[in-house]
DNA sequence: GAAATAATCCCCCAAAAGAGTGATTTAAGG
DNA sequence: CCTTAAATCACTCTTTTGGGGGATTATTTC
Protein backbone atom coordinates (compact mmCIF):
# COMPACT_ATOMS: atom_id res chain seq x y z
CA UNK A 1 0.00 0.00 0.00
CA UNK A 2 1.28 3.69 -0.74
CA UNK A 3 2.38 5.74 2.16
CA UNK A 4 0.01 7.93 3.20
CA UNK A 5 0.78 11.58 2.36
CA UNK A 6 0.87 14.08 5.28
CA UNK A 7 1.28 17.27 5.87
CA UNK A 8 1.91 19.17 9.22
CA UNK A 9 0.98 22.79 9.98
CA UNK A 10 1.72 24.50 12.93
CA UNK A 11 4.00 27.44 13.97
CA UNK A 12 6.77 26.28 16.35
CA UNK A 13 9.21 24.59 14.26
CA UNK A 14 10.24 22.19 17.41
CA UNK A 15 6.80 21.26 17.62
CA UNK A 16 6.62 20.14 13.66
CA UNK A 17 9.97 18.84 14.33
CA UNK A 18 9.10 16.74 17.28
CA UNK A 19 5.61 15.69 15.07
CA UNK A 20 7.84 14.58 12.41
CA UNK A 21 9.96 12.53 14.63
CA UNK A 22 7.16 10.27 15.65
CA UNK A 23 5.95 9.48 12.27
CA UNK A 24 9.34 8.95 10.63
CA UNK A 25 9.60 5.87 13.14
CA UNK A 26 6.13 4.25 10.89
CA UNK A 27 6.84 3.59 6.82
CA UNK A 28 3.48 3.82 6.17
CA UNK A 29 3.59 7.67 6.63
CA UNK A 30 6.14 10.25 4.72
CA UNK A 31 5.44 13.83 5.14
CA UNK A 32 5.43 15.80 2.22
CA UNK A 33 5.40 19.29 3.30
CA UNK A 34 5.20 21.80 6.52
CA UNK A 35 3.29 24.84 6.81
CA UNK A 36 3.36 27.77 9.52
CA UNK A 37 -0.04 28.73 9.58
CA UNK A 38 -3.76 28.56 7.62
CA UNK A 39 -2.85 30.53 4.63
CA UNK A 40 0.45 27.83 4.03
CA UNK A 41 -1.89 25.38 4.45
CA UNK A 42 -4.07 26.22 2.02
CA UNK A 43 -1.92 26.96 -0.63
CA UNK A 44 0.05 23.59 0.65
CA UNK A 45 -2.99 21.75 0.03
CA UNK A 46 -3.57 22.87 -3.19
CA UNK A 47 0.20 22.13 -4.50
CA UNK A 48 0.89 18.90 -2.24
CA UNK A 49 -2.80 17.41 -2.33
CA UNK A 50 -1.89 15.54 1.15
CA UNK A 51 -4.38 12.39 2.42
CA UNK A 52 -4.21 14.23 6.00
CA UNK A 53 -2.94 17.23 6.88
CA UNK A 54 -2.10 17.68 11.14
CA UNK A 55 -2.92 21.24 11.80
CA UNK A 56 -2.30 23.49 15.01
CA UNK A 57 -5.11 25.39 16.00
CA UNK A 58 -3.78 28.40 17.71
CA UNK A 59 -1.63 30.09 15.10
CA UNK A 60 -0.69 33.43 13.32
CA UNK A 61 -2.39 35.04 10.64
CA UNK A 62 -4.90 32.03 9.51
CA UNK A 63 -5.87 30.09 12.14
CA UNK A 64 -6.61 25.92 12.15
CA UNK A 65 -10.38 26.51 12.29
CA UNK A 66 -10.57 28.82 9.80
CA UNK A 67 -7.81 26.86 7.27
CA UNK A 68 -10.04 23.45 8.25
CA UNK A 69 -13.23 25.40 6.76
CA UNK A 70 -11.37 26.57 3.56
CA UNK A 71 -9.76 23.70 2.96
CA UNK A 72 -12.84 21.41 3.24
CA UNK A 73 -14.51 23.94 1.26
CA UNK A 74 -12.44 23.29 -1.53
CA UNK A 75 -10.97 19.86 -0.97
CA UNK A 76 -13.87 17.62 0.76
CA UNK A 77 -11.26 14.42 0.64
CA UNK A 78 -8.75 15.71 2.35
CA UNK A 79 -8.31 14.64 5.79
CA UNK A 80 -7.52 17.19 8.66
CA UNK A 81 -6.47 16.60 12.55
CA UNK A 82 -6.53 19.09 14.66
CA UNK A 83 -3.67 18.81 16.97
CA UNK A 84 -3.77 20.96 19.73
CA UNK A 85 -2.73 21.62 23.83
CA UNK A 86 -5.74 23.48 24.02
CA UNK A 87 -7.22 24.11 27.45
CA UNK A 88 -10.22 25.01 26.14
CA UNK A 89 -11.47 22.11 24.60
CA UNK A 90 -14.88 23.52 22.97
CA UNK A 91 -12.02 24.70 20.02
CA UNK A 92 -12.00 21.00 19.15
CA UNK A 93 -15.85 19.94 18.65
CA UNK A 94 -15.77 23.42 16.81
CA UNK A 95 -12.89 22.23 14.60
CA UNK A 96 -15.09 18.63 14.19
CA UNK A 97 -17.99 21.09 13.12
CA UNK A 98 -15.81 22.60 10.33
CA UNK A 99 -15.07 19.15 8.67
CA UNK A 100 -11.74 17.67 10.83
CA UNK A 101 -11.58 13.89 10.87
CA UNK A 102 -10.42 14.12 14.30
CA UNK A 103 -8.14 15.58 17.01
CA UNK A 104 -4.97 14.41 18.51
CA UNK A 105 -3.35 16.07 21.86
CA UNK A 106 0.41 17.15 21.89
CA UNK A 107 1.02 16.37 25.34
CA UNK A 108 -1.10 12.75 25.25
CA UNK A 109 0.48 9.56 24.42
CA UNK A 110 1.97 10.46 20.95
CA UNK A 111 3.45 6.94 20.74
CA UNK A 112 -0.07 6.11 19.95
CA UNK A 113 -0.32 8.80 17.24
CA UNK A 114 0.21 6.47 14.21
CA UNK A 115 -2.42 4.13 15.17
CA UNK A 116 -4.62 6.97 15.20
CA UNK A 117 -3.97 8.70 11.88
CA UNK A 118 -4.53 5.00 10.00
CA UNK A 119 -7.72 4.99 11.33
CA UNK A 120 -8.27 8.37 10.05
CA UNK A 121 -7.14 8.09 6.88
CA UNK A 122 -8.59 4.66 6.39
CA UNK A 123 -12.00 6.55 6.86
CA UNK A 124 -12.61 3.93 10.04
CA UNK A 125 -14.02 6.58 11.79
CA UNK A 126 -15.54 10.04 11.12
CA UNK A 127 -14.12 10.76 14.88
CA UNK A 128 -14.09 7.78 17.26
CA UNK A 129 -15.73 7.49 20.12
CA UNK A 130 -13.05 5.28 21.97
CA UNK A 131 -10.32 7.71 20.67
CA UNK A 132 -12.96 11.01 22.07
CA UNK A 133 -13.37 8.95 25.36
CA UNK A 134 -9.82 8.63 25.50
CA UNK A 135 -8.69 12.58 25.20
CA UNK A 136 -11.53 13.54 27.76
CA UNK A 137 -10.82 10.85 30.77
CA UNK A 138 -7.26 12.78 30.25
CA UNK A 139 -8.99 15.65 30.80
CA UNK A 140 -9.45 17.14 34.37
CA UNK A 141 -12.37 17.62 35.73
CA UNK A 142 -12.35 21.57 35.84
CA UNK A 143 -11.18 21.60 31.99
CA UNK A 144 -14.12 19.89 30.84
CA UNK A 145 -16.54 21.77 32.42
CA UNK A 146 -15.81 24.31 29.86
CA UNK A 147 -18.32 21.80 27.50
CA UNK A 148 -20.67 22.32 30.14
CA UNK A 149 -23.85 22.71 28.04
CA UNK A 150 -25.48 25.85 27.78
CA UNK A 151 -29.01 25.09 26.46
CA UNK A 152 -31.47 27.76 24.69
CA UNK A 153 -33.95 29.30 26.99
CA UNK A 154 -37.28 29.44 26.28
CA UNK A 155 -37.07 32.77 24.63
CA UNK A 156 -34.26 31.77 22.59
CA UNK A 157 -35.97 28.33 21.11
CA UNK A 158 -38.85 30.74 20.12
CA UNK A 159 -36.90 32.74 18.21
CA UNK A 160 -35.10 30.14 16.31
CA UNK A 161 -38.10 28.33 15.28
CA UNK A 162 -38.79 31.65 13.69
CA UNK A 163 -35.38 32.38 12.31
CA UNK A 164 -35.43 28.21 10.70
CA UNK A 165 -38.63 29.57 9.14
CA UNK A 166 -37.00 32.21 6.65
CA UNK A 167 -38.05 35.37 8.71
CA UNK A 168 -36.02 38.26 9.06
CA UNK A 169 -35.18 39.85 12.36
CA UNK A 170 -37.60 42.24 11.81
CA UNK A 171 -40.68 40.13 11.02
CA UNK A 172 -39.53 37.68 13.80
CA UNK A 173 -39.53 41.10 16.46
CA UNK A 174 -43.18 42.36 15.16
CA UNK A 175 -44.47 38.24 15.87
CA UNK A 176 -42.88 38.39 19.39
CA UNK A 177 -44.18 41.80 20.08
CA UNK A 178 -40.36 42.83 20.82
CA UNK A 179 -37.66 44.97 19.41
CA UNK A 180 -35.47 43.94 16.55
CA UNK A 181 -32.57 45.16 18.65
CA UNK A 182 -33.81 42.28 20.87
CA UNK A 183 -34.05 39.73 18.25
CA UNK A 184 -30.95 40.86 17.43
CA UNK A 185 -29.33 39.90 20.59
CA UNK A 186 -30.98 36.39 21.53
CA UNK A 187 -29.71 35.64 18.13
CA UNK A 188 -26.31 36.78 18.92
CA UNK A 189 -27.01 34.65 21.88
CA UNK A 190 -27.89 31.68 20.32
CA UNK A 191 -25.22 31.46 17.73
CA UNK A 192 -22.68 32.10 20.56
CA UNK A 193 -23.87 29.00 22.41
CA UNK A 194 -23.75 26.90 19.81
CA UNK A 195 -20.75 27.99 17.83
CA UNK A 196 -22.40 28.85 14.89
CA UNK A 197 -21.78 31.36 12.27
CA UNK A 198 -24.97 32.13 10.91
CA UNK A 199 -29.03 31.80 10.43
CA UNK A 200 -28.14 29.27 7.21
CA UNK A 201 -26.05 27.20 9.87
CA UNK A 202 -28.14 27.66 12.55
CA UNK A 203 -31.32 26.66 10.22
CA UNK A 204 -29.61 23.03 9.87
CA UNK A 205 -28.44 22.60 13.26
CA UNK A 206 -31.71 22.49 14.29
CA UNK A 207 -33.29 20.36 11.51
CA UNK A 208 -30.42 17.81 12.23
CA UNK A 209 -30.85 17.89 16.33
CA UNK A 210 -34.99 17.90 15.30
CA UNK A 211 -35.49 21.15 17.21
CA UNK A 212 -38.18 22.35 14.97
CA UNK A 213 -42.03 21.81 15.67
CA UNK B 1 -71.95 25.76 17.75
CA UNK B 2 -70.99 28.92 17.37
CA UNK B 3 -71.30 30.31 13.44
CA UNK B 4 -67.49 30.56 11.97
CA UNK B 5 -66.85 34.49 12.20
CA UNK B 6 -65.28 35.57 9.09
CA UNK B 7 -63.25 38.35 7.93
CA UNK B 8 -63.91 39.35 3.97
CA UNK B 9 -60.60 40.96 2.25
CA UNK B 10 -61.37 41.99 -1.04
CA UNK B 11 -60.32 45.98 -2.99
CA UNK B 12 -63.29 45.69 -4.94
CA UNK B 13 -66.85 46.24 -3.32
CA UNK B 14 -68.73 44.58 -5.76
CA UNK B 15 -66.94 41.40 -4.95
CA UNK B 16 -67.56 41.44 -1.11
CA UNK B 17 -71.22 42.04 -2.22
CA UNK B 18 -70.78 39.13 -4.31
CA UNK B 19 -69.20 37.10 -1.72
CA UNK B 20 -71.20 38.53 1.11
CA UNK B 21 -74.30 37.30 -0.45
CA UNK B 22 -73.08 33.94 -0.82
CA UNK B 23 -71.80 33.96 2.99
CA UNK B 24 -75.68 34.71 4.32
CA UNK B 25 -77.37 32.51 2.73
CA UNK B 26 -75.85 29.91 5.83
CA UNK B 27 -76.44 30.39 9.59
CA UNK B 28 -72.94 28.75 10.56
CA UNK B 29 -71.16 31.98 9.37
CA UNK B 30 -71.39 35.37 10.02
CA UNK B 31 -69.65 38.55 8.41
CA UNK B 32 -67.17 39.95 11.02
CA UNK B 33 -65.66 42.80 9.26
CA UNK B 34 -64.68 43.75 5.74
CA UNK B 35 -61.27 45.24 4.52
CA UNK B 36 -60.01 46.72 1.43
CA UNK B 37 -56.40 45.83 1.63
CA UNK B 38 -53.41 43.99 2.80
CA UNK B 39 -52.84 46.84 5.60
CA UNK B 40 -56.27 46.65 7.00
CA UNK B 41 -56.54 42.99 6.41
CA UNK B 42 -53.56 43.04 9.53
CA UNK B 43 -55.65 45.92 11.30
CA UNK B 44 -58.94 44.34 11.51
CA UNK B 45 -57.25 40.89 12.56
CA UNK B 46 -56.14 42.13 15.57
CA UNK B 47 -59.19 44.09 16.79
CA UNK B 48 -62.04 41.00 15.24
CA UNK B 49 -59.80 37.98 15.53
CA UNK B 50 -61.76 35.98 12.68
CA UNK B 51 -61.85 32.14 12.55
CA UNK B 52 -61.79 32.23 8.66
CA UNK B 53 -60.04 35.08 6.73
CA UNK B 54 -61.07 35.57 2.92
CA UNK B 55 -58.62 37.09 0.97
CA UNK B 56 -58.04 38.30 -2.52
CA UNK B 57 -54.41 37.95 -3.59
CA UNK B 58 -54.13 41.12 -5.60
CA UNK B 59 -54.68 44.09 -4.06
CA UNK B 60 -53.58 47.82 -3.76
CA UNK B 61 -50.84 48.77 -0.76
CA UNK B 62 -50.17 45.33 0.16
CA UNK B 63 -51.38 42.44 -1.58
CA UNK B 64 -52.92 39.07 -0.21
CA UNK B 65 -49.61 37.34 -0.29
CA UNK B 66 -47.41 40.02 2.09
CA UNK B 67 -50.91 40.37 4.50
CA UNK B 68 -51.40 36.58 4.48
CA UNK B 69 -47.36 35.79 5.71
CA UNK B 70 -47.86 38.48 8.12
CA UNK B 71 -50.73 37.75 9.91
CA UNK B 72 -49.77 33.99 10.10
CA UNK B 73 -46.80 34.74 11.58
CA UNK B 74 -48.73 36.78 14.19
CA UNK B 75 -51.54 34.67 14.74
CA UNK B 76 -50.79 31.88 13.42
CA UNK B 77 -54.44 29.99 14.54
CA UNK B 78 -56.27 32.22 11.87
CA UNK B 79 -57.58 30.24 8.82
CA UNK B 80 -56.59 32.26 5.35
CA UNK B 81 -58.38 31.25 1.92
CA UNK B 82 -57.54 32.94 -0.51
CA UNK B 83 -60.30 34.20 -3.40
CA UNK B 84 -58.92 34.83 -6.89
CA UNK B 85 -59.51 35.17 -10.62
CA UNK B 86 -55.81 34.99 -10.69
CA UNK B 87 -54.27 33.41 -14.52
CA UNK B 88 -51.35 32.24 -12.82
CA UNK B 89 -52.13 29.52 -10.55
CA UNK B 90 -48.71 29.21 -9.45
CA UNK B 91 -49.87 32.32 -7.07
CA UNK B 92 -51.96 30.25 -5.15
CA UNK B 93 -49.01 27.34 -4.41
CA UNK B 94 -46.96 30.59 -3.40
CA UNK B 95 -50.05 31.28 -0.80
CA UNK B 96 -50.40 28.09 0.75
CA UNK B 97 -46.41 28.29 1.43
CA UNK B 98 -47.03 31.82 3.45
CA UNK B 99 -49.76 29.62 5.18
CA UNK B 100 -53.16 30.15 3.40
CA UNK B 101 -55.28 27.00 4.48
CA UNK B 102 -56.59 26.87 0.71
CA UNK B 103 -58.09 28.68 -1.83
CA UNK B 104 -61.36 29.57 -3.68
CA UNK B 105 -61.59 30.82 -7.14
CA UNK B 106 -64.70 33.37 -7.91
CA UNK B 107 -65.38 32.41 -10.65
CA UNK B 108 -65.98 28.96 -10.48
CA UNK B 109 -68.92 27.20 -8.74
CA UNK B 110 -69.21 29.38 -5.51
CA UNK B 111 -72.62 27.92 -4.56
CA UNK B 112 -70.16 25.20 -2.94
CA UNK B 113 -68.29 27.56 -1.59
CA UNK B 114 -69.89 27.09 2.69
CA UNK B 115 -69.07 23.30 2.23
CA UNK B 116 -65.29 24.06 1.19
CA UNK B 117 -65.18 26.83 4.05
CA UNK B 118 -66.39 24.96 6.83
CA UNK B 119 -64.10 21.86 5.80
CA UNK B 120 -61.55 24.98 6.30
CA UNK B 121 -62.54 25.97 9.42
CA UNK B 122 -62.67 22.43 10.68
CA UNK B 123 -59.14 21.85 9.88
CA UNK B 124 -60.91 18.93 8.23
CA UNK B 125 -57.97 19.64 5.32
CA UNK B 126 -55.21 21.30 5.37
CA UNK B 127 -55.50 21.51 1.85
CA UNK B 128 -58.42 19.05 0.47
CA UNK B 129 -56.76 17.23 -2.14
CA UNK B 130 -60.21 17.02 -3.14
CA UNK B 131 -61.30 20.67 -4.12
CA UNK B 132 -57.57 20.89 -5.16
CA UNK B 133 -58.12 18.58 -7.92
CA UNK B 134 -61.51 19.98 -8.88
CA UNK B 135 -59.89 23.87 -9.17
CA UNK B 136 -57.51 22.11 -11.37
CA UNK B 137 -59.62 20.28 -13.53
CA UNK B 138 -61.13 23.35 -14.39
CA UNK B 139 -58.52 24.91 -15.41
CA UNK B 140 -58.00 25.45 -19.21
CA UNK B 141 -54.26 23.17 -20.10
CA UNK B 142 -52.55 25.99 -21.27
CA UNK B 143 -53.17 27.44 -18.01
CA UNK B 144 -51.80 24.66 -16.10
CA UNK B 145 -48.78 24.64 -18.05
CA UNK B 146 -47.75 27.56 -16.16
CA UNK B 147 -47.43 25.23 -12.87
CA UNK B 148 -44.85 23.58 -15.01
CA UNK B 149 -41.86 22.04 -13.40
CA UNK B 150 -38.61 23.88 -13.44
CA UNK B 151 -36.03 21.51 -11.32
CA UNK B 152 -32.77 22.69 -10.21
CA UNK B 153 -29.40 22.93 -13.11
CA UNK B 154 -26.75 20.86 -11.73
CA UNK B 155 -25.14 23.50 -10.94
CA UNK B 156 -28.03 24.97 -9.08
CA UNK B 157 -27.92 21.58 -7.06
CA UNK B 158 -24.22 22.56 -6.18
CA UNK B 159 -24.73 25.73 -5.01
CA UNK B 160 -27.96 24.56 -3.24
CA UNK B 161 -25.60 22.04 -0.74
CA UNK B 162 -23.53 24.89 -0.37
CA UNK B 163 -25.64 27.01 0.92
CA UNK B 164 -27.59 24.95 3.09
CA UNK B 165 -24.16 24.33 4.76
CA UNK B 166 -24.03 27.95 5.89
CA UNK B 167 -21.12 28.95 3.63
CA UNK B 168 -21.45 32.49 2.22
CA UNK B 169 -21.57 33.32 -1.19
CA UNK B 170 -17.84 34.09 -1.63
CA UNK B 171 -16.70 31.42 0.01
CA UNK B 172 -18.97 29.21 -2.14
CA UNK B 173 -17.31 30.85 -5.27
CA UNK B 174 -13.99 30.25 -4.37
CA UNK B 175 -14.98 26.42 -3.87
CA UNK B 176 -16.56 26.23 -7.26
CA UNK B 177 -13.93 28.37 -8.69
CA UNK B 178 -16.41 31.08 -10.22
CA UNK B 179 -17.13 34.85 -9.40
CA UNK B 180 -19.34 35.65 -5.96
CA UNK B 181 -21.25 37.65 -8.92
CA UNK B 182 -22.27 34.11 -10.70
CA UNK B 183 -23.48 32.62 -7.45
CA UNK B 184 -25.73 35.31 -6.63
CA UNK B 185 -26.83 34.90 -10.17
CA UNK B 186 -27.40 31.17 -9.07
CA UNK B 187 -28.93 31.60 -6.46
CA UNK B 188 -31.41 34.55 -7.21
CA UNK B 189 -32.50 31.74 -10.10
CA UNK B 190 -33.01 28.97 -7.47
CA UNK B 191 -34.70 30.89 -4.70
CA UNK B 192 -37.48 32.30 -8.64
CA UNK B 193 -37.87 28.64 -8.95
CA UNK B 194 -38.91 27.78 -5.89
CA UNK B 195 -40.65 30.74 -5.08
CA UNK B 196 -38.49 31.38 -1.95
CA UNK B 197 -37.34 34.29 -0.68
CA UNK B 198 -34.12 33.47 1.30
CA UNK B 199 -31.35 30.96 1.93
CA UNK B 200 -32.68 29.87 5.09
CA UNK B 201 -35.83 29.49 3.64
CA UNK B 202 -34.46 27.64 0.66
CA UNK B 203 -32.23 25.62 2.97
CA UNK B 204 -35.43 23.97 5.19
CA UNK B 205 -37.10 23.44 1.87
CA UNK B 206 -34.09 21.44 0.78
CA UNK B 207 -33.99 19.72 4.19
CA UNK B 208 -37.80 18.87 3.89
CA UNK B 209 -37.37 17.67 0.50
CA UNK B 210 -34.36 15.71 1.53
CA UNK B 211 -32.71 17.17 -1.13
CA UNK B 212 -29.29 17.30 1.22
CA UNK B 213 -26.05 15.35 0.63
C1' DG C 1 -28.03 39.20 50.25
C1' DA C 2 -24.99 38.19 46.47
C1' DA C 3 -24.43 36.08 42.08
C1' DA C 4 -26.11 34.31 37.94
C1' DT C 5 -29.35 34.15 34.25
C1' DA C 6 -33.01 35.68 31.29
C1' DA C 7 -35.11 39.12 28.73
C1' DT C 8 -35.20 43.44 27.19
C1' DC C 9 -33.21 47.52 24.76
C1' DC C 10 -29.48 50.69 22.72
C1' DC C 11 -25.41 52.28 19.54
C1' DC C 12 -22.04 51.64 15.79
C1' DC C 13 -20.32 49.62 11.71
C1' DA C 14 -18.63 46.60 8.10
C1' DA C 15 -19.94 42.90 5.52
C1' DA C 16 -23.31 40.14 3.29
C1' DA C 17 -27.51 39.39 0.99
C1' DG C 18 -30.98 40.14 -2.25
C1' DA C 19 -33.56 42.53 -6.04
C1' DG C 20 -33.36 44.75 -10.36
C1' DT C 21 -31.28 45.24 -14.48
C1' DG C 22 -28.29 43.59 -17.97
C1' DA C 23 -24.74 40.81 -21.18
C1' DT C 24 -22.06 36.77 -23.34
C1' DT C 25 -20.97 32.03 -24.52
C1' DT C 26 -21.78 27.40 -25.10
C1' DA C 27 -24.55 23.36 -25.59
C1' DA C 28 -28.70 20.84 -26.80
C1' DG C 29 -32.98 20.08 -29.37
C1' DG C 30 -36.03 20.64 -32.78
C1' DC D 1 -30.68 27.29 -38.60
C1' DC D 2 -33.19 28.81 -34.80
C1' DT D 3 -34.49 28.65 -30.16
C1' DT D 4 -33.95 27.61 -25.58
C1' DA D 5 -31.52 26.78 -21.51
C1' DA D 6 -27.47 26.78 -18.76
C1' DA D 7 -23.60 28.98 -16.95
C1' DT D 8 -20.94 32.70 -16.62
C1' DC D 9 -20.00 37.69 -15.28
C1' DA D 10 -21.25 42.72 -14.40
C1' DC D 11 -23.24 47.05 -12.10
C1' DT D 12 -26.28 49.48 -8.85
C1' DC D 13 -28.77 49.98 -4.76
C1' DT D 14 -31.18 49.03 -0.49
C1' DT D 15 -31.89 46.13 3.26
C1' DT D 16 -30.27 42.68 6.35
C1' DT D 17 -26.96 40.49 8.99
C1' DG D 18 -23.65 39.77 12.40
C1' DG D 19 -19.96 41.33 15.57
C1' DG D 20 -18.44 44.63 18.94
C1' DG D 21 -19.45 47.27 22.57
C1' DG D 22 -22.82 48.28 26.21
C1' DA D 23 -27.15 48.90 29.79
C1' DT D 24 -31.35 47.84 32.70
C1' DT D 25 -34.73 45.11 35.00
C1' DA D 26 -36.60 40.90 37.17
C1' DT D 27 -36.19 36.38 38.68
C1' DT D 28 -33.89 32.51 40.42
C1' DT D 29 -30.33 30.20 42.85
C1' DC D 30 -26.97 29.49 46.22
Amino acid sequence: MQPFRILIVDDHAHAREAIREILEEHTDFVIVGEGKNGEEAIKLTEELMPDIILMDIQMPVMDGLEATKRIKLKFPYVKIVMITVSDDITDLFDALKKGAQGYLLKNIQPEAWSEHLRAFALDEVPMSKEIAFQILKEFPQNKTKTIKKTPLSTREMEVLQLVAKGFSNREISESLFISEHTVKSHLKNILSKLHLENRVQLTSYAFQQGLLN
